[in-house]
DNA sequence: ACGGGCCGCGCG
DNA sequence: AAAGCGCGCGGCCCGT
């Protein structure tokens, strides 16, 4: 019974199959972290059918990066249970300060290792190739043979003390590599999405079709208006230079030429330019260009960047696809016989606040549906609107305006929460580092930033106290964001194993396709939704359980089953 | 002609 | 109501 399965592009002790062959070699390990036999050479062609034999008997896969292998292990029809992402895990080892005092990040934590120009020769396997394709193309680097790859694996093992923190940390580990795996399945399902009612939906609101780089009919109307009301016929309504000075022309003393600081104003060319704005918007970022590069065979596959942000929350590369706005989301339609199941967890940060700080308070303020104004009717004599500009203020570091006032009123009410925060900035402002619930670290002050610290003028102190400010803002709002990205990360590794179970028992509930920081989207033959429905409540109370243990917060998730996502919210 | 930086706006 | 956090992307702008 193996415990893990190594899988690498080659081996140190043995030849490749046939020269030039796409090969993989598969290293079996007992749970001690032993050899179990000789590794095993396939061919590109064995291996997912060798992986789908070895996969019965359940071990961890280990591999050094997800999106390396699983993609095209997918596109064979073989799913796996578990998987550790060796790079992904490294990059939060690496960081960690629970982990310092093991020796894995000994030489790499002090700013050095995060410079691209350092000492690769100080690293642990480098330079692991970015796809399949360069992977077999690639000479034979003993750093990504599978003895390097099973010796990190290990040395990873064992940078994780066996204290609490430890334990936690293990636990971030296990979630951002299952977030690894879903990442590469939702990709590889892809959101349904109607290229039909798109095209509808654009001709409707611009006209029809134009070739790339010409300006649909529909936005040129609203350009000739527009430059009727600003008395400036020659004027492109794309530059912003030109538009800055058109609207000086006709008294409307704006700095920038976006829509907060113009909402400050008042001309009846304002409304043309913000009609301008946003057809041209769908047009350039959702039109027929993005339509043709990015929605194929009725799937829309963009590519998750697990850990792609310092707060480890993901990013996506190509199509934009954690910005889908709300004008296009009727387009998300589900296939025949299918329906969409949506869930976003309500008011997360706050929450994950209450669950940081211990605050029995907040915790009660957030046992109802709505947050705010449970804490409205704590400390905001039920000023609902209050609470909430107090509440964000407090987590992103506003300290002007209403925010600003509101805020000694918040911390006599939740002082255990209010000073997780206030902690994280004043660490922030000093250079320190802060981390999340699970551990995930941020990132070290830089060398450029330590330097400018050391003021010597009044211009450059100035100067100092503003990024230090600017660093307080980003590590108070750190500690909150990342914990969030962990608890979504625990929900959605408990979505995926509650779906493998299911087909597991010969049911079909369906598939995640869509994954946006606190919301989750499923695609669902239509007899399992409300049954899925269910299970994405019961996986969310699961992961707040796994991260925190019995806590007095909830994290109520609002689930909706739609017939198009523009019904979700 | 190319590309890095900035602007502006989409999402949470 | 305020303009405080984290991103990606398309277009413009300007240096090379």
């Amino acid at each position: 019974m193996p415990g893990y399965a190594v899988l690498a592009t080659h081996s140190t002790a043995q030849a490749a199959p046939e020269q030039g062959a796409a090969s993989a070699v598969v290293q079996l390990l007992d749970e001690a972290g032993a050899a179990q036999g000789p590794a095993v050479v396939l061919s590109g062609d064995q291996l997912a059918g060798f992986v789908r034999d070895v996969e019965a008997r359940r071990p961890r896969w280990v591999w050094a990066r997800t999106a390396d292998w699983y993609p095209g292990l997918l596109a064979a029809g073989c799913t796996v249970e578990r998987a550790c992402d060796l790079a992904l895990s490294r990059t939060i080892l690496r960081h960690s300060t629970a982990a310092a005092e093991t020796g894995y990040t000994v030489g790499l934590r002090s700013g050095e290792a995060d410079r691209e120009d350092a000492d690769p020769a100080a690293l642990p396997p480098a330079r692991i190739p970015e796809n399949q394709d360069a992977l077999f193309s690639e000479p034979r680097d003993e750093r990504t043979s599978v003895e390097a790859v099973a010796a990190e694996f290990l040395e990873q093992q064992r940078a994780v003390p066996a204290t609490p923190r430890g334990r936690r940390l293990q636990l971030l580990l296990a979630a951002e590599s299952a977030g690894a795996l879903v990442a590469a399945e939702m990709r590889h399902h892809g959101i349904p999405w109607r290229p039909d009612v798109h095209e509808a939906l654009l001709a409707g609101a611009l006209g029809p079709r134009v070739a790339p780089g010409a300006r649909p009919a529909r936005l040129e109307e609203v350009a000739v208006e527009l430059r009727a009301a600003l008395r400036a016929p020659g004027l492109n309504p794309d530059s912003p230079q030109e538009l800055l000075r058109a609207l000086h022309r006709v008294g409307v003393d704006a700095k920038s030429t976006g829509q907060w600081e113009l909402r400050e104003y008042s001309h009846p060319a304002l409304e043309v330019l913000q009609r301008y704005k946003k057809l041209s918007r769908l047009h350039t970022a959702n039109g027929w260009a993005w339509l043709d590069a990015w929605v194929h065979d009725g799937r829309f596959r963009p590519e998750y960047v697990v850990g792609g942000v310092v707060t480890g929350r993901w990013a996506s590369r190509g199509g934009g696809a954690l910005q889908i706005p709300h004008t296009i989301r009727d387009a998300v339609r589900p296939d025949d016989g299918h329906l969409l199941v949506v869930a976003d967890a309500a008011q997360l940060e706050p929450r994950i606040l209450a669950a940081l700080g211990r605050d029995n308070g907040l915790a009660d303020a957030a046992r109802g549906r709505d947050l705010y104004q449970g804490i409205a009717d704590q400390g905001f004599g039920g000023d609902r609107s209050h609470a909430k500009i107090a509440m964000l203020g407090a987590m992103y570091g506003s300290t002007t305006g209403e925010a600003g006032r509101l805020m000694p009123q918040l911390t006599r009410t939740f002082p255990q929460a209010i000073g997780v925060l206030e902690r994280a900035a004043r660490t922030g402002e000093a250079g320190g580092v802060v981390g999340t619930y699970l551990g995930r670290c941020s990132p070290a002050a830089s060398e450029r930033w330590l330097a400018g610290q050391r003021a010597t003028s009044a211009e450059e102190q100035r100067r100092a106290d503003g990024a230090a400010r600017t660093r307080g803002r980003f590590t108070r709002n750190f500690v909150v964001q990342g914990t969030a990205a962990e608890w979504a990360l625990c929900w959605l590794a408990e979505i995926r194993l509650r779906l493998r179970a299911a087909r597991a028992a010969g049911r079909d509930d369906g598939e995640l396709v869509f994954f946006l920081h606190d919301e989750v989207m499923l695609h669902v033959p239509a007899e399992a939704a409300e049954r899925v429905s269910a299970m994405v409540q019961e996986a969310a109370e699961r992961a707040a359980v796994l991260m925190f243990g019995r806590i007095p917060v909830q994290f109520p998730v609002g689930v909706v089953v739609v017939g198009s996502y523009a019904d979700a919210k």
